[in-house]
DNA sequence: AATGGCCCCAACCGCCGTTTC
DNA sequence: AGAAACGGCGGTTGGGGCCAT
């Protein structure tokens, strides 16, 4: 593996899976900073992330509005109908399917969506006098000149039948009942902490709760509190 | 119970376009 | 105008969990 030269903050960047404390501190100053400036918010957090890192984390795991459970059967259909529309384009796909990120997408689709499309391109094979390929090539161009024809043809008719759907929805948002509903147990959690946040009347509680935690060690991120008691200015002093 | 193989998915990497200074 | 910082994207990796043997 090449070695991959680090700089002087970098070496001290924490990596690897997200502890619940992490967690929990990157929803708090997500919360309260907004998501933007990720490095900044990175810094002033004291979490030993990137700012990369930490937009990674958010966008794709603590986001309140995600949906975290199985895809259902319309989620499916819904992206075989929009990879046929947009190839991996993963962004464009989660953009229509409210609650989904890009990368869980992008996942499903390696795992579940290309063995069935593997599957059901075997049995296309058969059925068209198998000419001894399968897998991957269900989206790919075939060599033979029929076997393109006959892939031009189902590429059409998902195209149509995915452009049709979209354009009976609203602007660009898929009509799939249950979205927004909340209620698995990460889910309740990510909430709580939310709320904790605005119920919280100033900052400065932040800096209590932080500074009294039982280590005694310092945190940057209450420092930063302790020296930036007032919020707005606190605010408007990052992003300016 | 041990272990090897496979699957799944969170996290990382590298690149590129956009924004900011 | 140009450089640096930032944000977004798609591809890849690695580790944990599950299952069959």
């Amino acid at each position: 593996m090449v070695g991959k030269l680090y700089g002087q903050d970098e070496m001290f960047l924490r990596r690897g899976p997200w502890l619940e404390e992490e967690d929990e501190q990157l929803v708090k100053f997500v919360t309260l900073l907004g998501e933007r400036r990720w490095d900044s918010l990175a810094k002033v957090s004291g979490l030993k992330r990137s700012g990369k890192s930490c937009r990674l984390r958010w966008m794709n795991y603590l986001r309140p509005s995600l949906k975290h459970g199985p895809m259902t059967r319309e989620e499916e259909k819904i992206i075989l109908q929009l990879h046929a529309l947009f190839g991996n384009k993963w962004s464009r796909i989660a953009r229509r399917l409210p609650g989904r990120t890009d990368n869980e997408i992008k996942n499903y689709w390696r795992t579940h969506v290309r063995k069935k499309a593997q599957v059901q391109s075997h049995d296309h094979d058969k059925i068209m006098d198998s000419r001894g390929d399968s897998g991957e090539e269900y989206l790919l161009p075939k060599s033979n000149e029929t076997e393109a024809r006959i892939q031009e043809y189902d590429f059409d008719v998902m195209k149509e039948a995915a452009n049709r759907e979209i354009l009976e929805s609203d602007k660009g948002t898929c009509g799939i009942d249950g979205f927004g509903a909340l209620t698995s147990p990460f889910e309740t959690r990510i909430s709580d902490w939310v709320s904790e946040i605005s119920t919280d009347h100033s900052a400065g509680n932040l800096v209590e709760d932080r500074s009294s935690s039982s280590n005694g060690k310092s945190n940057i991120g209450s420092w930063w509190f302790q020296e930036h008691t007032d919020l707005e200015e606190f605010s408007c002093s990052l992003w300016t």
